[in-house]
DNA sequence: TTGAAAATGAAAATCATTTTCATTTTCTGC
DNA sequence: GCAGAAAATGAAAATGATTTTCATTTTCAA
């Protein structure tokens, strides 16, 4: 249930991921929290993370270097257009995706579903 | 090009990816050439992966843990469905994302281009 | 054969994340 | 308010995958 009281560290970190408005990594939020003056611990973080984690208020997924990233569940999410080059990136809406992620995972009968999709090639520029 | 040659330990990685049959991680992989026998250090067993991800011999990507594990590419590009509990993959075939990663990328005038794409919840079973 | 370049691997370094543990804060019943 | 229990905190140590260093060995072309 949701029935959890939600402690300080917690709300400190539900308020940087708020301005962050998308992903970030703990230590990322850590810093964030820092540079804002807040006294907390890495540690602190990393706990009050996991607990917004597993009462689904974060979600979590990896960059491809295998770093943990955090957001806010129901921040408006999107997808990325990478160029391998120069590095730009285009946000993509991605209902079509969605509709995709959705379906699949209905058909084989999963719950609890997220997804993850980039896309990267090289752009007009380069 | 793909007219690199291949060394020795990139051959016994080969080798040991082919028995497997599916992904594994480099410590896995380490572990299971030890055991047959195989003389080969950690830190080439690493090299030899780098090497073959990017001549797109192997492919790459994150389990729930953030470790690395790796797989060779088969020649039919597919996705993944996978169980974040149980860690149970089910191969996706990914029309519609094919046809949505080259829309976008035409649109923004991209070229080259690639993806990647996953879908992972909780499985029937758990 | 010989010297340069490539490959190798043990040990050390990195770096995110977790664990330990002693201290501090908050809460509860009186 | 007050004592003691429970929860929270964070510094420091531990963990574990991956990378880097560096000295040694192997390969290869001239
Ligand atoms: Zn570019
Ligand atoms: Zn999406
Ligand atoms: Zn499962
Ligand atoms: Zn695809």
């Amino acid at each position: 249930m949701a029935t959890n009281t939600m402690n300080k560290s917690e709300i400190k970190v539900i308020g940087v991921l708020e301005r962050v408005g998308g992903f970030a990594s703990a230590q990322e939020l850590y810093q964030l929290l820092q540079r804002g003056g807040e006294s907390i611990g890495l540690t602190t973080v990393y706990r009050a993370l996991q607990s917004l984690v597993s009462d689904k208020i974060v979600d979590q997924l990896r960059r491809e270097d295998g770093e943990a990233i955090y957001r806010l569940c129901g921040d408006n999410h999107h997808h990325h257009l990478v160029c391998k080059q120069c590095g730009s990136t285009v946000e993509i809406e991605g209902s079509a995706i969605e509709r995709w992620t959705k379906s699949i995972a209905e058909e084989h009968g999963f719950r609890e579903v997220g997804h993850t999709a980039e896309i990267f090639g090289i752009c007009p520029k380069c």
